[in-house]
DNA sequence: TTGAAAGCGCTACCAT
DNA sequence: ATGGTAGCGCTTTCAA
């Protein structure tokens, strides 16, 4: 191993060659040397332990082979099983990637850009955190390719990947109704700055409408705890009152969580007295099955990170080869995987059976 | 926004000064222009767009201002809040961070520090998924700097800051005695390759002995939820023999919350029938309070993953200013959080309550 | 088959 | 206060 670093021209003198030739040799050009030169090079590079700077050759080369990832928070398991993701679609490739977490503020997603743009990153992968990045949408116009994970940006031009945000919801409506719930409420964080947030509001609303016309839409902070109970304590007190049926619909897998535990905490039992479910967006947490464990088992909404790394992996690698085509959009299904908390029919028969025993 | 990229020529150009004089302006020598100049020059770049390349910059200076973190999975709550706080750590300074996620694969981690070598990183922050590493243990005594997150690597002269692996072991298996558990087993995954799970069985081995001569650590597969419940299952036909209530401490997060998961789907009670403790090292996880959740609430070791980022981050940044100074080893104190899973004797107590009533 | 030299964008030394 | 220029480590053209 090296004590310091080596330079091309300290390896051409060892070697006894020209810096041309060992640069040949970097780049795999071997027809322009010798066997016994090649051969000799290679001993001497492997003996010196030297490595090439990729400093100095993105430098000449005008390209970096670093990707830039910029996310809204690593310690979401869905960001960061987006961030394996990418990784394994980059396997293989010269690409190695640089990730910068922004804790949820625009202030930091822009200086991180910023700063992967001076670091002439090749690409960019975004999760935003703001859907008003003004930024991002004038720096998309210039010839940097940037592919948007999941969350949109308004009136900008972009590749994007998102995972579907009206079937699912279309679906886990249906799912309720059959089930016969009848009041059923979609529990989100801050949908201002957040498309997925708002698009599934929306998708939410619009299938609701047909059934019930009051706001059914409750805007939660994951982490205030005494907000989400009261929320659902008055979500039981309407039921005590008017006896229809309570569901909650979650937007996504913090927040289903987090109403998990509000739920087990007030002693709620599910499916009898009130319904769960909603995105499960963790990765491997899904994987693990945690939201089969939970409270015996929540109905939720299941779409496949990996899918979603690995398209717009893909989508980048593509404008990179090709700037000048035309902008795609790709949509990740989500199939409903349907567990207890939601299945109150099969909850009441075997209540029924039990009586009948 | 620019279209295309502008060079410090470029901005000299039309500025009407000299590649010089920009060159001043980046690095706030001030000094050395006028306040007239200074102003204009500052327009010029901020209309124009400019952004100063980092690569020209590093070629020139040496340095990177890229640090590299490289980890076994990207994915483990541990991990991603490692990450995290090494993030929030460089806040502040000009430092960036490149990951890789190894996927615990040694040739993937090699890989992964050429790489990261190869771009001229200013420093290393390993978390390795081998303890053998032998390309890590040579690269040490380079002038690279690297300092190792929690897990060690044999033989090898490193600074690193890691979670305490012996006194929260002891002080777990008091708490089991203390509760009347008599018959305890440590679960971990193949401790071969990582330190911290050889430690911690070495640990419980040291801290047991005293009490029970059997072999009492079960190496599992956290994705084998068959063969995990086979041990279980092994544990409990041994408690109906033996009388002796059984209990099971847990290597790391993953493997606390799979054995959880199949407690659950066996049945078991907690902790009448079997106790359930280990180490909850998943950052956030640990905040949103799954421990808390599962199965009533299972007693944990909790060691702040903040704060191991922050001090790895400390570390290699105190070496990177002062590469000669001596290594330094850093220990992450874990209080243990008592909770349900092990409290044996209010149980009881409840218990002998409701049949007085 | 090999090598000399220009130049990528920037910094820093030395002039003016 | 400002500018000319060498050189960081590499690639690539052109010449030998």
């Amino acid at each position: 191993m090296a004590k310091s670093k080596l330079t091309i021209s300290d390896v051409a003198k060892l070697a006894g060659v020209s810096k041309t030739t060992i640069s040949h040799f970097l780049n795999d050009k071997f027809e322009f040397m010798s066997e016994s030169t090649q051969e000799h090079i290679r001993k001497v590079i492997i003996e010196s332990g030297y490595q090439p700077s990729k400093i100095a050759q993105s430098l000449k080369s005008q390209n970096s082979f670093i990707i830039g990832v910029i996310v809204s928070d690593i310690e979401s398991p869905f960001v960061a099983g987006l961030i394996k993701s990418v990784e394994r679609a980059l396997e293989g490739t010269n690409y190695l990637i640089m990730t910068a977490s922004t804790d949820n503020s625009l202030d930091k997603e822009i200086q991180a850009i910023e700063a992967m743009r001076a670091q002439q990153v090749d690409g960019l992968i975004i999760h935003t955190s703001n859907n008003e990045n003004n930024y991002v949408r004038e720096l998309a116009k210039s010839n940097l390719p940037i592919v948007l994970a999941d969350r949109s940006i308004k009136n900008g031009q972009f590749d994007i990947v998102y995972v579907d945000n009206v079937q699912p919801i279309q679906n886990v409506l249906d799912h309720l109704h059959e089930e016969g719930y009848e009041d059923i409420y979609f529990f989100t964080e801050d949908p201002e700055f957040v498309s997925t947030r708002a698009n599934r509001a929306e998708a939410f609303n619009e299938a609701i409408k047909a059934h019930d016309t009051d706001n059914k839409v409750r805007i939660i902070k994951s982490d205030d705890f005494d907000m989400i109970k009261a929320e659902i304590v008055e979500i039981m007190e309407r039921y005590v009152r008017e006896g229809k049926k309570p569901a909650i619909v979650c937007e996504g897998g913090l927040v289903l969580f987090v109403v998990a535990k509000c739920m087990r905490e007030l002693g709620l039992s599910l499916p009898a007295e009130i319904a769960l479910s909603g995105y499960d967006d963790w990765g491997v947490f899904s994987q693990l099955g945690w939201a089969d464990m939970l409270v015996d088992g929540i109905t939720t909404v299941t779409p496949s990170v990996y899918e979603l790394g690995q398209r717009v992996t893909d989508l980048l690698l593509t404008r990179i080869a090709n700037p000048m085509s035309d902008h795609e959009s790709v949509i990740i299904e989500a199939p409903l995987i349907i567990r207890n908390s939601t299945e109150l029919r099969s909850y009441n028969l075997k209540q029924a059976q039990k009586k009948n025993d």
